[in-house]
DNA sequence: CTTATATGTTCGACAATGCAACAAATACCT
DNA sequence: AGGTATTTGTTGCATTGTCGAACATATAAG
């Protein structure tokens, strides 16, 4: 049998013991999520995958098919002989989350079920500026509103994920700064609940922790543990996932790479220091650096630019090496920090890859050569939706950590308004 | 009943399920470790911390005294009505590990009992300089032969921790690169096996990493459960504990800190690169700002260094406040990424803190400000010791994860070589 | 149509924890 | 000094959960 825990160290806090109920709880999570990220799967292959023994593969599927989460049905392939196994596989609408991403240039909203299956999604483009959060939290909730009238019947609603360009506190999704929207210390999440009155959790938390969450788990990254996805939008976002977890810090903090000091001669930064990451390596470095542009800004900016890049212009081409080289010199101090199997690359970095990343790699090529031996640096394989994903994921998690309780727990079978 | 695992995520690889016999394991392990890191705690205690019930206690600590690794005595302070407790506690030489330590200036062994007893310690310092590696790990068993006969006749050695000032794989022990030693590429973990011959598992690892985790597990830190451990020898070494395990990254190497980029405008570092944080805060970047030194090197010159700092000798002080300036900015990237409760400085940052904490908290106040608020910079505060120390909680590790796996496996009754 | 093979199903064994009743040991009160 | 309240160890049984063996079922191959 397979072992929970790991290496050194615990926990601090009252170490708790342990009962049956929470075996079960963890073998029912393990089949849960095997089938939410790898999708159909027969039992047989379940046993196999788990170690556990078919009985207890049968009573598992059983108490989860009870709940509603998941479906068998006949074997479709065919494999040799022996009795056919039948494929198990979650029901979308057993467990439905919306996703909300709150970013500079755009605002979307989706309904995700278990598994990953997108049943609508709405994006809105926006202006960049300063928004008043109660507009935004009710645009949010107007976009919802159709996307939940369109689910299935009998679906059922556990949670809302929201991503936001921003400093977000995880344990009640306070923002304590977000800069891009003019926003400080807002009780997103509490906001949120509210006006979206649907008596499931919100959560919330920085839109590159979730990129790197929705990577990591939908980005076919196979046996991956140790990962960073980095993008760019305005300043430089950073997501870090350590032994197969988001690495959170104390408070949820963690990852906020924009402003670590490269650069002792750089410019004045927004946040009012000098030296920072995000003014060599982010999207208005690379902006300033092609004078060209004129007086375009903001997203038209960087249409024009990655316009420009495609006609290779020279400019324009050289001016994405030299943010791709800061790009890269800032990566290298995370490849020596992490240990890293693989960066990603996503957001402005993810549309400009192909020019960038030669210069990328040859400023991560400073990092120590233990290290960088072992890292690979690509691009998003999700692309423009990660975020969305991720909050899909980190909604979804209660669940699937356990699946008896949450489903249990009610959240009602998902009536839709109109039938109210 | 406590949860094990929490959040979004998991370790890639075949998930496992898990049967009772885990669960044993981990309560196990919970009680053991409590015991390990606490000290003697009352049977009814150990039901209030774990949860669990008096007849699981009851048995689980049967279990552990079966194996030789616990103890019960009487109540010894008496607490109101009631029956009285007995209080458990560990037997040291239930479970005795050898700790190594391979510094730069310095060679350290030590056997330590579990709960953190040191029975013996012997350390010879020695200058800086290259070393046949063979004639190193031969000092080490020399040094190691008399700990052992003077260990108690019916002690059980359960493993060899190792820290050295380098790079480490951890999977076995394989030193990538040390280069203050002079070493690269070298099998530590094996040939310290060989030469040892003692049957029982060799774990080695970076100096800094088990300075974190001794740090983190001896240093008094309560609750905390995400600090960073930073000290410099003759480069900056970095260990980070997150949720309360320490931070490997994919194969042990991460922590890397000391090349990390900082100036573009530094000197050039001795690993080829420049601008990197140890030649701004380490050791050599704090030397070369004392004029007054003249040729003076190594550890002289550190102890030349302190003793001017001491004098409040002016141009020593203002070194030490710029290498600190330097040291802060380099902490604040890491507050930035790590969110971490606390970091702690040690090796010459703990020789010089009370010189260097208020230039260290200037320059680490460029960090975020919701990750600022939220940390506390302080010294060692297990000292001179601190990385033997973790060495042996590295050792000991397996052991209080899987008592009964490891008590078990033999690793013979500890006969005295002269019995033999 | 028979045989080999793989897998679901059933039921009892086994492991581990929880619970309730009882026993033991202490403090406190009269 | 003795009785009572309180806390905790001990014991035996109940409950939960997984495993294993025997049997049933469904397929491929001959």
């Amino acid at each position: 049998m397979g072992r929970v825990t790991n290496n050194v160290g615990r926990t601090n806090g009252s170490p708790r013991g342990v009962a049956s109920e929470e075996l079960r709880r963890h073998n029912l999570a393990t089949v849960l999520e095997h089938l939410h990220l790898t999708g159909p799967t027969t039992r047989s292959q379940l046993t196999v995958i788990t170690g556990l023994n078919r009985s207890t593969i049968a009573d598992l599927i059983g108490e989860l098919a009870d709940l509603g989460l998941v479906t068998e049905g006949p074997g479709a392939v065919v494999s040799g002989p022996g009795r056919p196994s039948p494929v198990v596989q979650v029901r979308f609408e057993g467990a439905v989350v919306i996703a909300v991403e709150i970013s500079v240039d755009s605002m979307a909203v989706a309904t995700i079920g278990i598994g990953g299956h997108v049943f609508n999604q709405i994006r809105i483009a926006r202006a960049r500026g300063h928004f008043d959060p109660d507009v935004t939290v009710r645009d949010i909730a107007e976009m919802a509103r159709p996307l939940l009238d369109a689910l299935p019947p009998h679906h059922r609603l556990v949670g809302v994920g929201a991503a936001i360009v921003g400093i977000v506190r995880r344990r009640d999704g306070f923002v304590h700064l977000a800069p891009n929207l003019g926003w400080r210390d807002l009780p997103l999440g509490e906001l949120l609940a509210e006006e979206l009155k649907l008596g499931v959790p919100v959560l919330v938390a920085n839109d590159s922790d979730l990129g790197a969450l929705g990577e990591h788990r939908r980005g076919g990254l196979g046996s991956i543990n140790h990962m960073i996805y980095i993008s760019a939008e305005v300043g430089i976002g950073c997501g870090v996932i350590v032994d197969g977890k988001p690495l959170l810090g104390s408070a949820g903090y963690a990852g906020e790479v924009g402003h670590t000091f490269v650069n002792p001669d750089g410019l004045e930064c927004r946040c009012g220091a000098t030296g920072c990451w995000e003014t060599e390596a982010g999207e208005n470095a690379l902006m300033r650096r092609v004078h060209s542009l004129g007086s375009v800004s903001g997203l038209a900016a960087v249409d024009a630019v990655a316009e420009l890049a495609a006609d290779q212009d020279p400019e324009t081409l050289k001016a994405i090496s030299e943010a791709g080289r800061w790009l890269g010199i800032g990566i290298a101090n995370l490849i020596n920090v992490f240990n890293p199997e693989m960066i990603v690359l996503g957001g402005l970095y993810h549309r400009l890859f192909d020019y960038l990343e030669e210069s990328v790699v040859a400023g991560a090529a400073r990092s120590i050569e233990a290290s960088r031996n072992m890292v690979e640096i690509r691009q998003s394989a999700v692309g423009q939706n990660v975020t969305l994903v991720g909050a899909s994921e980190l909604a979804l998690a209660d669940l699937i950590d356990n699946p008896a309780r949450v489903a249990a727990r009610g959240t009602r079978t998902g009536v839709r308004s109109t039938d109210v």
